[in-house]
RNA sequence: GUCCCCGUAGCUCAGCGGAUAGAGCGCAUCCCUCCGGAGGAUGAGGCCAGAGGUUCAAAUCCUCUCGGGGACGCCA
């Protein structure tokens, strides 16, 4: 509908093409829809209304400092959605879950674990052609650690590892043992086979732990060992590649940035110029490579496979790794203009009391122990609750997987999550539970009615009141609110909007009786509006990547 | 030193160029003869860190200052 209201602007006015006008969504009681393209424009706004072809519409005005606000007829509103076309558009490649072999999961990995597979979940509802990508680390200096540590101790724990990590006189000889790997030395081949092999079990589990899509592809960094000497010939090739205190690197020293940083407007006259990405290095001084290294594998081997974007989502800290990788792959003449996009869809980490959780400092937050946690307390309120409650075990997990994404999920991914306990373990108000809550008092209802069929029974000569047709018109703008939240990658767009959408269901059914309703009409009218409302609901919870229950 | 992110209610956060700045938690008061109270209603609580600018319009964009966090050649 958006869609349409806009090209019905831009055939009233035809030079608003040239402008970037919005249509929002106002406080309803100014309208369902409203544009500030007449404020933009400088034109008389009741002028633009009179050109403008109002036959959808059950009223246009012009309100405020010129905004022109569209009320819906509500007979449009009555039929519903029609699914989202095929949207075409090249193929997205999207990264996300790279947890580190031989290390626990913590709380950071369920991050970017949850906010890529809901961005999956998304892209694909709106007809995008995207394939997802765990790529695990599974190669690198950290290996020397774990091998060396194996050989030692004969098992690969945290203990030994930070021991050793500690210990500087060993970081020598570990450093040894991955150039050894990476020479083939067949000892340490099968040592960091089998530690692979065990990790790579452990956390596919993640999948149904925190039910997260299947993934598309396995190419762990291990994948791209035998594609990595093209790239360094590459880059000789094209003159990128020079020595520095014994290591090959890429100087970005004094590269000229594009743009501002972020994409922010361009640069001033007399603002100061650009600064340099520093020195990029692609093989060590001891001959091992890189992460970076790979990761320009990685890329080129995306572009080879034919995909036209590369979203990695990963955290804030590596910003400056993804400007310096995607600088290198410009200047290689690989990506940018019209070859492959790039994109580093970063998050904010989190931090526990003020403090970034970490190894070292001894804070980090384990996911094992926040699942735990959190099922502990589901299962004591589902006992105070509702202790008859069929299928309790399903129940629960599921209710512990939707209070610990949705509580990654509703914040901004750029901001920083102070990790509260009290907070995630709440489960009133804005959280998972609230919306599953909201649904399956939905469901209720309409089991109770024992009326079937319900979608073609929306009656839109019933006299709505204010917060029927509020959630009525909420509840049909599911496609667009995706469409805002893919354009930036914010998986919280759509969080927040249905937790407006469960807070209005709420209102409605506190304020209109359904079942108890004398007149059969409207019984009926609001019947169908829960079933709309229903279906929404599910479908937006299906997208984040939460399960809705019949029950709870 | 350079670069990046962040300073919004007591706390945790939405809002990121538009109409009176919102929510949850916490606090105060109210609502179960009523479809599930993981709920609903009402209220107190804000110089949107500060100062300049751009704009018809700034919490939102730009510059600077002050605070907090992070990253900056052999980790990934």
């Amino acid at each position: 509908m958006r869609e349409q209201i806009r090209q019905l602007i831009l055939q009233a006015i035809p030079e608003a093409k040239n402008i970037n006008f919005d249509i929002s969504y106002p406080d309803p009681k100014f309208g369902d829809y409203s544009t500030n393209a007449a404020l933009l424009l400088r034109q008389d706004a009741k002028a633009i209304v009179e050109q403008l072809d109002k036959s959808m519409f059950e009223s246009v005005s012009v309100a405020g400092p010129g905004f022109i606000n569209f009320r819906i007829k509500d007979e449009l509103l009555v039929r519903g959605v029609k699914g989202v076309r095929g949207v075409k558009g090249g193929r997205i490649l999207l990264e996300y879950f790279q947890p580190n072999i031989a290390k626990p999961l913590h709380v950071g990995h369920l991050r970017t674990a949850i906010i890529g597979d809901c961005l999956k979940r998304m892209l694909l509802y709106l007809g995008h052609h995207v394939e997802s990508d765990t790529h695990m680390g599974d190669w690198g200096t950290q290996f020397g650690y774990l091998i060396l540590a194996y050989k030692k101790f004969g098992e690969v724990n945290d203990k030994l590892y930070a021991e050793l990590n500690a210990d500087e006189s060993q970081k020598e000889a570990a450093k040894q043992e991955f150039v050894k790997l990476e020479q083939g030395d067949k000892e340490n081949r099968k040592i960091w086979q089998n530690l692979v092999d065990q990790s790579m079990k452990e956390f596919l589990k993640i999948n149904d732990l925190m039910d997260i899509l299947p993934f598309d592809h396995h190419w762990p960094e291990s994948f791209y060992e035998n594609k990595m000497p093209e790239i360094v010939e590459r880059l000789k090739v094209k003159k990128l590649l020079k020595s520095s205190q014994g290591a090959q690197i890429v100087d970005l020293e004094d590269v000229a940035v594009e743009g501002h940083p972020l994409g922010r407007a361009p640069l001033l006259e007399d603002a100061p110029p650009p600064r340099g990405l520093g020195v990029a290095i692609i093989i060590k001084s001891d001959g091992g490579t890189t992460y970076l290294l790979r990761d320009l594998a990685t890329f080129i081997f995306g572009k080879e496979q034919g995909f036209t974007q590369h979203l990695y989502v990963v955290d804030n800290r590596q910003a400056l790794h993804y400007r310096q990788l995607f600088e290198i792959l410009k200047l290689m003449g690989v990506m940018g203009g019209k070859g492959v996009k790039g994109e580093h869809i970063s998050y904010g980490f989190i931090s526990f009391k003020g403090e970034a959780l970490s190894t070292r400092k001894g804070n980090m937050v384990l996911a094992k122990d926040v699942i735990a946690q959190t099922e502990e307390k589901v299962a004591k309120i589902i006992e105070e609750k509702n202790s008859d409650l069929k299928e309790k075990p399903k129940v629960i997990k599921a209710v512990t997987k939707a209070a610990l994404k949705y509580f990654d999920l509703k914040h901004n991914r750029h901001s920083d999550i102070e990790f509260d306990w009290d907070e995630v373990l709440d489960f009133e108000g804005d959280s998972g539970p609230y919306l599953q809550y909201a649904y399956a008092r939905l469901s209720s209802i309409l089991k109770k009615s024992q009326i079937s069929n319900l979608k073609s029974q929306i009656n839109s000569k019933v006299q709505m009141s204010g917060t029927e047709r509020e959630l009525l018109f909420k509840s049909s703008i599911l496609p667009e609110i995706v469409e805002d939240a893919v354009k930036n990658y914010l998986p919280n767009v759509l969080a927040n909007y249905l937790y407006n959408l469960a807070t209005l269901i709420n209102k409605f059914y506190h304020e209109s009786p359904v079942l108890a309703e004398v007149d059969e009409a409207k019984r009926n009218f609001r019947l169908a509006l829960v079933s709309r409302a229903k279906d929404t609901l599910g479908k937006g919870l299906d997208l984040l990547g939460i399960r809705a229950l019949e029950e709870m």
